[in-house]
DNA sequence: CGATATTTTGATCGGTCTCAATTTGAGTGG
DNA sequence: CCACTCAAATTGAGACCGATCAAAATATCG
């Protein structure tokens, strides 16, 4: 990808949205339309249900979005990784239809949906990139769905474990989890105490190794893993997979 | 929607795809590219992990989309129903995500993705109405996700019956269940057993009335079906909505 | 070092699954 | 029209998984 003269700072919005429609003539103010922003971890992007005008374009760092029932019970969608959209479903409607929320500290771009609304017309090529993601984001949840309509806790947990890895190629076994047990029982449906329970089994088993904290961990037995959570291939929790 | 005459018998796929994009030029040989397939209950559109190379849209009829883990474990995803794409996510890929079967006789039209690309790339509008089309999905999916991940069996059956009303305004509450009890089971993450047994108990507290066969219910106190669904007033499950 | 949040671990309860039997309904052919 | 067959739905009894409530242990941070 090549760089872009417009944005001097290499703003990811640039590289993604401008530089993947080079062809056509890229809208010259664009830059004037991207606000850029800095989150420390717990800092809200925005709210579910709240009026929606903006979507967002991690640069850096990891959100977690979420959604909860009326009653305040709280489900994890998806991790928000580098190079993903946030909030971008909330395009032809009013409203985020999610809560998007760092967990790291976060760089992110964000546009009006009434701007990027402008450059997809503009570029059809953005748009078919466009409508890529989406159905990539689609295949996920899909994946997602099936995973907590049929799969035990330790099966989730394994396949979620699998899916925090750092690379594929990279056999690098360590995991800096960037979720709390909270958060990471609210991704997967359960308890805190249950994802706790079932992660000190497997590091009895020798399968993980818990450091202190419980936030580093290191993967063992990556075949037992890939057993435990059904021997899925493809990445069925919707968290990485960038690409 | 105005009519189409490239299309004498008033195609769905003319309907949805050429007469939304009037504007631009129609490609001439299109209702040579598309092919119409009438299905009875139980015949299968397309397999998971098939290679994938057309898409459908229902003319009408009903379709349930399901997802297996390796072991064989059925987790449906959603209802395909009139109006709606099905098998669209593999658009990008090479393969179908998902098994789409015919549950009612259903009419529906196909076309190579190969040609749905080559007519998306001509007609911006037309990529824009699709990145809608896209986006309801990922929000009706989203919803899905956090009702398997947080609702009792109950909520999830209680939420599911109010999304299969036939229409919102019509207080019509008489409801011929395209589904089996297996078929229930399958999209709400449980097993047949508990869903009849829901289904009894409600119907013993007068919420529903259950005629003979299992198959036609009508709903009696659609408050109290509401309250036990969380009072989601959204549409909570990805099953309706077509509009 | 002390205060607070997070994690771990334990004991118990309840909801859902599993296995099994029975009932009911739909379809078939005599 | 009625027996027969087969599939679908209902109902029951018991087991098990994960939730809940509660307490202790361990990190993190000022």
């Amino acid at each position: 990808m090549k760089n872009c003269t417009d944005c001097p700072d290499k703003c990811l919005f640039c590289e993604t949205l401008l530089c993947s429609c080079q062809a056509s003539k890229p809208p010259r103010p664009l830059q004037a339309v991207i606000q850029k922003h800095s989150l420390a971890p717990k800092d809200i992007l925005f709210h579910e249900g709240e009026p929606a005008s903006r979507l967002f374009l991690l640069s850096s760092g990891c959100t977690k979005l979420t959604t909860a029932l009326p009653d305040g019970r709280n489900q994890g969608l998806r991790l928000g990784m580098a190079r993903q959209f946030i909030g971008f479903e909330g395009l032809n409607e009013q409203r985020y239809s999610y809560t998007a929320e760092a967990i790291t500290p976060v760089q992110a771009c964000s546009l009006r949906y009434q701007d990027m609304l402008h450059i997809l017309e503009q570029s059809p090529q953005l748009a078919m990139a466009v409508i890529g993601i989406l159905n990539r984001e689609l295949r996920r949840s899909n994946a997602t769905i099936r995973n907590l309509g049929q799969m035990s806790s330790t099966e989730r947990i394994a396949s979620f474990l699998l899916t925090l890895r750092p690379s594929e190629s990279d056999p690098q076994d360590e995991i800096l989890l960037p979720l709390s047990r909270t958060d990471m029982a609210e991704m997967l449906g359960l308890t805190l105490e249950t994802v706790s329970r079932i992660l000190s089994r497997m590091s009895h088993a020798n399968i993980i190794r818990l450091q202190p904290g419980g936030r580093l961990l290191h993967i063992l037995d990556q075949e037992g893993l890939a057993r435990m959570s059904c021997d899925l291939d493809d990445s069925p929790w919707p968290q990485l997979a960038a690409s």
